[in-house]
DNA sequence: TTGAAAGCGCTAACAA
DNA sequence: TTGTTAGCGCTTTCAA
C-alpha cells in the first residue's frame, strides 16, 4: 500500500498538502495541486480509510440487523439500505441476529468497537435499556421496539384492516388471522387491524386467531390443525406473504381449492407471491422505500445528531390477485 | 469511548501492560493482570477495533460480493458465509454487484481501502487482470472466472447430465434447455452436461437451446415463445430454479399442465422450489455448505497465504418432486 | 515482569 | 499558500 507519505515526496510537497487536494479543504495552489494528483495518478495512490476512521472516530459504515436474510422479505429491505449506502458514500454490513437477543447484543458491541456510524435495526427483543447504551444514531425498522428511536414502517394496522374487509367484501363468512410472533410489534398491530373489523361479527371468536410465527412451515402446520377444527372458516388472513404460501400448501393437503373453497390474503408484497399458484392476494408494503426511507434518515442523523427523532409510516396497498374470490 | 491509557491510569500500569492481558501474549504477573481485567471490568472497557487494524493492517472483515440479494439463490449463500465469519470473529459485508463490471471495481476499490482481510466473489464479469490487483486473499464461489483462485462449485456437468438423464427416462421426447447468462461458467457447465445426454438423439437441435439469463421474466418470456415455436417439447430442463418458477407460469400461462403435457427440472434446489404449484423437481446443489467451505477455505488463506490454491468442487443431488413425471 | 516510546496512515491545528 | 507536528488508540520492539 502506497501512503500519503510516499505521495507527497514524490510531489516534492508536505503531507499536509496531499491530504487538502485529497480532500479539497483550505488552500492549495494550482500549480501545486496539478504536481500531487500527478503523483496520486502515478503512484495509484489510495488513502487508508482505516487511518482516516481512526482519526475520524467514523468508519463510513452502516450496519442492518435483520432476523434473518433467508426469510424473502428481507433481502429486499436489504437491497434497498445497501443502495442508499452507497450512493453515500457508505460500506454496509449485514447482520442476521436469528431473533436472538443474545447475537444482538454481541453484533451490537462488535460494531461500536469497528466504530459504525449508524444502525438500522429489525427487531423484536431488544429494549431501550439496550439501545442506550449505543452512542451512534440507531433506525428501528419495520418493527417498533424502541419508541425513543426514528423509526420507519408501514400502516400494518390499516392494512390489516383493508385485508379483513376485502375477505368480508367477497363475502367470506368466518375470517381466520394467523399472526407472527407474539413481541413483534406489527403482528399486534396487524391483528387489532383484523380485529378492528371482525370483532363485532357474530361469528368471531379468538379461537380464531392462531399463531404461525411469520413462518412457512409453521403457520403450514398450524393451519392445517385450524381447518380440520374448524371447517366452517372460509377466509384467512396471513400475517405475511411466507405464511401465505405455507397457507396455500396446506390447504392443498387438505384437498380443498383457494379461492373455492376459501380465499386467503397475505401481507407485505414479496414476489414470492406471485410465484405460488394459485398467484397471492395481499396487503403490500413498499418495502424498497421503507428499506431506502430508514436508510436516508439514518444519514440525516448521523450528519446531525441533534436532528429530532421521526417516525415514518408508510400506507399499504391492496394488491387482489388468485387466491381471494367473490364467494357465493 | 474509554481507551487503552484510561484502563492502564485505573490500574496502576503502563498500556502495554493493558494491551498484553487483552492480548494474552507476554509476561503478566498474576496480580497485575488481575489488577487489570479488574479496571476493565470496570470501565466497560472495549478495545477500539479501528486502532487495532490501523497497526496490523488488517480488519477483521471479509466481504462477500453477489449478482444480487434479491435472487433467493444468494441469500442462502450470504447466511453460511456469514455464519463462517462469525464464528471465527469476523465481521461480514455484504455487496451487491447487479452484474456490473463498474460496481465489482468500485467494491473491489472501496474494500481494499478499508482494509478487508479477503474477499469472496461470484461473478461472471471480472477477469484474473482485475483480481490481480487486489493483494488480499479472493476464493471464487458458485462461478470460475480466474483460474488463479481458489474456487468452490458444485458439479454442474454432472448435475445438467442428472438432469437430462432423468427426463430422458421418464420418456420425455424432446428435451430443451433453458440456460444462464452467456459469460457465467456455470451456464456454459450446465449446458455442456445437457449435451452430453441429448446431442446424439435424431431430435436434437440447438434450436432447442435458449437463453433466460437466470432471470423469472425472461425466462418466462423465451419459454412462451419457444412453446409456441416448437410445441413438440415435452421435457424442459432449466438452468436455475428461479427461471423454473417462471417456467410454470409460461406453461400456466399457455393453458398446459405441468407435468401432464411437459416435465420441467430446474437447479439450484433453494426452497422457492417447494412453494410452486406444482413443486419443482430440481438438482440440488448444497448452497450451505459451498457458502460455508468458501468462508472456511478463505480464512485458511488469510491465515496462511501462501497455502496452495484449491477447487472444492460439491457433488449435486437430483430431488423429485411434482413438475417431472413419467410419460407415454 | 513491566514501561517507554515508536509508529500504523491520516487529519487538522498552528506556524511560517 | 505551505509545512511542522501532535495525536486518533492501539501493538510491539527494546530497555530496564
Amino acid at each position: 500500500m502506497v501512503t500519503i507519505r510516499e505521495v507527497a515526496k514524490r510531489a516534492g510537497v508536505s503531507v499536509a498538502t496531499v491530504s487538502r487536494v485529497l480532500n479539497k479543504k483550505g488552500y492549495v495552489s494550482p500549480k501545486t495541486r496539478e504536481k500531487v494528483e500527478q503523483s496520486i495518478h502515478d503512484l495509484k495512490y489510495k488513502p487508508n480509510d482505516v487511518a482516516r476512521s481512526l482519526f475520524k472516530g467514523k468508519s463510513k459504515m452502516i450496519a442492518l440487523l435483520v432476523p434473518d436474510i433467508m426469510n424473502p422479505f428481507f433481502p429486499e429491505l436489504a437491497r434497498s439500505v445497501e443502495d442508499i449506502c452507497n450512493s453515500y458514500g457508505y460500506t454496509f454490513v449485514l447482520c442476521n441476529t436469528d431473533h436472538s437477543i443474545e447475537k444482538e447484543l454481541a453484533y451490537l458491541n462488535a460494531l461500536q468497537q469497528k466504530s459504525v456510524d449508524g444502525l438500522i435495526i429489525v427487531s423484536s427483543t431488544l429494549t431501550g435499556e439496550h439501545t442506550k447504551e449505543i452512542n451512534v444514531p440507531i433506525i428501528s425498522l419495520d418493527r417498533t421496539f424502541d419508541t425513543n428511536l426514528s423509526n420507519v414502517k408501514s400502516n400494518n394496522r390499516q392494512g390489516a384492516r383493508l385485508a379483513a374487509e376485502h375477505l368480508k367484501v367477497i363475502d367470506c363468512k368466518v375470517i381466520a388471522h394467523i399472526t407472527g410472533p407474539e413481541n413483534a410489534s406489527n403482528t399486534e398491530e396487524r391483528k387489532q387491524g383484523y380485529l378492528d373489523v371482525v370483532k363485532d361479527e357474530e361469528w368471531f371468536s379468538t379461537d380464531y386467531i392462531v399463531s404461525g410465527d411469520y413462518n412457512m412451515q409453521k403457520a403450514k402446520d398450524a393451519i392445517k390443525k385450524l381447518l380440520l377444527e374448524h371447517p366452517e372458516i372460509d377466509g384467512l388472513f396471513v400475517g405475511n406473504d411466507v405464511m401465505g404460501a405455507g397457507a396455500l400448501k396446506a390447504i392443498e393437503e387438505l384437498e380443498m381449492q383457494v379461492p373455492h373453497d376459501i380465499s386467503i390474503i397475505g401481507f407485505d408484497g414479496i414476489s414470492l407471491g406471485e410465484t405460488t399458484t394459485p398467484t397471492l392476494t395481499t396487503v403490500a408494503q413498499p418495502i424498497y422505500k421503507m428499506g431506502s426511507r430508514a436508510a436516508e434518515l439514518l444519514i440525516e442523523q448521523i450528519n446531525d445528531p441533534d436532528i429530532p427523532k421521526k417516525t415514518v409510516e408508510f400506507p399499504v396497498e391492496l394488491i387482489e390477485r388468485q387466491s381471494t374470490r367473490k364467494r357465493r
